[in-house]
DNA sequence: ATGGTAGGGATCCTA
C-alpha cells in the first residue's frame, strides 16, 4: 500500500499536476493538505475518474485537508479529537484497509511567541493526546502532513540562520517530538538515514521567495509518522522531489512510503 | 532587519 502526503496550495489550481502525478506515481492513498477550497467546490470529478474515491474537509480561502484512496474510505473523522468545534479545516482522518491513516495540516504559527504561534502549540498538544489515545488500539496507522515543523537542523538548509525561528523553534520541536516519542516513527527518515549527500536531502517544502528551489534553501517539514505495526511493514519511503521543480509547481514535494 | 513569491479573493491575509 503506497500512501503519500502533499501540501498542494490549492486544489484548483494544482489539478492538473495532482492528476498527472496521480497517473504517473500511481498511490493508493493520498492525503493531501491546502486544498483551499469549499467541500461543494471541490473538483472531484477528474479524481473519481482515476479511480480514488473521495474524503474532503475544507474551508473557504485558507487550510483545507483531503483523502484520497482507491479503496473504500470507512470511518471518517473531521477536524482534531478535543481541539473544539475549530473552524479551521486541518485535520482528517479515516480507515482504509484496516490502516488508519490521517491528513494533517499543523499551524505555521508566523512568529515564535505570536498568537499564532500558540495556537500551533495548542493544536500539537490535542495531537499528542489523540496519538496517545490512538495507540492503545494497536492497529496499523500512518499520520501524514504539513507539519511546519523540520525535527532537527539536518532538516534546515541553513540551521543557523533559521536558529529559535519559526519551523526550527525548540518550544515547537519539542511539542512535535513529545508526540513521536510515544513510539511513532518518522517514515521518511527511516528510510533514509543521517548523512545524505548534498543535493541529495530529504527537503520537502522550498519558499516560493528569495529562489529558494533555485538555490535548494528547502525545509523537511512533511511528515509521515508509523504506528509500530505500520513501521514494522514500511518498505520504502522517499520523496517525489521534481515535482518541485515543475512550472507553476506547489511549493511543497509530495512525500510517501509503502506499508 | 527586510523583502523576496504565490494563492485566494478582496483591495489584504496567510504562508
Amino acid at each position: 500500500m503506497k500512501i503519500a502526503t502533499w501540501n498542494i496550495n490549492s486544489i484548483r489550481a494544482r489539478m492538473e499536476h495532482l492528476l498527472v502525478w496521480l497517473r504517473e506515481t500511481n498511490p493508493d492513498v493520498v492525503l493531501l493538505q491546502e486544498t483551499k477550497v469549499t467541500d461543494d467546490q471541490f473538483p472531484t470529478e477528474p479524481i473519481e475518474d482515476l479511480g480514488y474515491n473521495l474524503a474532503v474537509h475544507g474551508q473557504k480561502s485558507y487550510n483545507g485537508v483531503a483523502i484520497l484512496s482507491k479503496s473504500p474510505i470507512e470511518d471518517i473523522t473531521m477536524g482534531l479529537p478535543g481541539n473544539g468545534d475549530d473552524s479551521q479545516a486541518r485535520y482528517i482522518e479515516a480507515v482504509i484497509h484496516n490502516v488508519r491513516v490521517a491528513s494533517i495540516y499543523v499551524p505555521n504559527g508566523q512568529e515564535v511567541r505570536s498568537e499564532k504561534f500558540q495556537y500551533k502549540l495548542n493544536f500539537l498538544d490535542h495531537l499528542y493526546n489523540h496519538v496517545k489515545q490512538l495507540l492503545t488500539y494497536e492497529e496499523a496507522f500512518v499520520l501524514g502532513g504539513d507539519y511546519n515543523i523540520a525535527f532537527t537542523d539536518q532538516d534546515v538548509y541553513d540551521p543557523e540562520h533559521r536558529r529559535e525561528r519559526i519551523l526550527c523553534s525548540t518550544p515547537e520541536r519539542e511539542a512535535l517530538r513529545k508526540t513521536l516519542y510515544l513510539g511513532l516513527t518518522d517514515g521518511l527518515r527511516a528510510m533514509h538515514p543521517l548523512g545524505t549527500p548534498k543535493g541529495q536531502e530529504l527537503y520537502t517544502w522550498w519558499d516560493y521567495r528569495a529562489g529558494s528551489w533555485q538555490n535548494n534553501q528547502g525545509f523537511r517539514i512533511d511528515h509521515l509518522l508509523l504506528s509500530p505495526q505500520a513501521a514494522d511493514r514500511l518498505q520504502g519511503a522517499d520523496v517525489d522531489r521534481d515535482v518541485r521543480g515543475q512550472e507553476k509547481a506547489s511549493d511543497h514535494a509530495p512525500v510517501w512510503c509503502e506499508v
